[in-house]
DNA sequence: GTCTATACGGAGATAGAC
DNA sequence: GTCTATCTCCGTATAGAC
């Protein structure tokens, strides 16, 4: 029933011993695995801790030990997947640097934004938060941490370098960054917010950002016939 | 404790005597009330019925027999609310006729919509059926139905109208529609999803939104100096 | 239609042996 | 550190009297 509590083999029938130190390390990944599934599954209060018991191979009570309370392992559970789901993106600066123009780095940024933050896990995980953030603030303010330092901060310094440069022109960056974001990753989001069953469509999630990225351009990029400083 | 049961009175001390054939309706309309504060404060899993029970003055029986189960209770309650949200809300055409000219319009209607969604109990009411969403998928269904009745369907007829016009140039009238609604209100919306503490700055929220719809005319609007039909 | 009283299961958390 | 066994409370839902 409960997992592999010995005897555990892995994909060639040979025996896993865990290194004897790693054994508290090991289970407490377990217990984290366990509640993930069941707290995505079920919601906070409907998750229940013997389901968790059960899933993760370890008793309750050293669940208990490690984590204390159901408050605590939620909030350890959630707040650890979270800076994970943004390590896969790559930095605006870099995207900049290796497109031939503007338009080019925004649209492959915030369609590479849009596949992450799509993903069904995370879309689940951000309806968890939100029903839960008054219970746990704390939620909330790590949500708004993460995206500033991964997406919405290193976009204001690009914009406010390109306007430097005279290539755009963005009075208010912190303001313009929100914008595009919810001109283009914003949008489908907002479908899949509410309608979670819906499919992703490639070439509809193209079209959408990149409708959005020329709204964005339309008016803070360059004039058209601008060719580079005078 | 309970409620009114009996020798209930209204302001002036007078009795109040319910008609007699009300009685059932005034109960049901007490068990909707309780029960959507309870599942406002506690969310679905954890709010509880006999707390709505003592709240509503009437017994656990008397819900069972109205509503038949918690969930079927849930969905009365919410889907009965969400309709109501939207009732304040002038219909587009007419905040056109009415302005002076289509930025002014547009700048009332998405500070209209963006009063009437930011309030306190309505973004609680949201992240409640966001988080729900897996739950009861028809809540879903039934906000997209109703946003769409109330605000976008009206906008997407409001923009093909000034496009046939020529006062706009709107090739998608859908997606532009998802658009300013995403640069306007989906702005702050965002912001108090996550920390709804953060109160409403009036003057903030009149610019970002100003901001949004010179976004959004910079893209679909007439060209400057241009000034009605040749 | 409405009430009181209760059935029945599962919740979170812990005591004490090892 | 980890387990087994258990405590105590509260959950939804219903039976039966009026």
């Amino acid at each position: 029933m409960g997992a592999e509590r010995q005897d555990a083999t892995d994909e060639y029938g040979m025996p896993i011993i865990p290194a004897p130190g790693d054994a508290a390390a090991r289970k407490r990944q377990a217990i984290i695995d366990a509640a993930l599934a069941e707290f995505l599954a079920e919601g906070y209060s409907a998750a229940s801790m013997d389901v968790i018991t059960n899933r993760s191979g370890v008793s309750k009570a050293t669940i208990y030990k490690h984590f204390g309370s159901k408050e605590r392992l939620f909030l350890a559970v959630v707040s650890g997947v979270l800076p994970k789901t943004y390590a896969d993106l790559t930095p605006p600066a870099r995207a900049l640097a290796d497109a031939p123009d503007v338009r080019t780095a925004l649209v492959r940024h915030t369609t590479e934004l849009a596949r992450i933050l799509l993903r069904p896990e995370i879309m689940l995980l951000r309806r968890l938060v939100i029903g839960e953030i008054d219970r746990f603030p704390q939620l909330g303010q790590l949500w708004y941490l993460v995206t500033y330092d991964m997406n919405n901060g290193p976009l204001v310094e690009m914009l406010t370098d390109l306007t430097a440069k005279g290539e755009l022109h963005v009075p208010d960056p912190k303001l313009a960054v929100q914008q595009l974001v919810a001109c283009t990753v914003g949008i489908p989001q907002l479908v899949h917010t509410f309608a979670p069953a819906t499919p992703v469509d490639d070439s509809e999630l193209a079209s959408t950002i990149g409708s959005g990225v020329d709204l964005f351009l339309a008016r803070y990029g360059r004039p058209p016939g601008w060719h580079g400083p005078a």
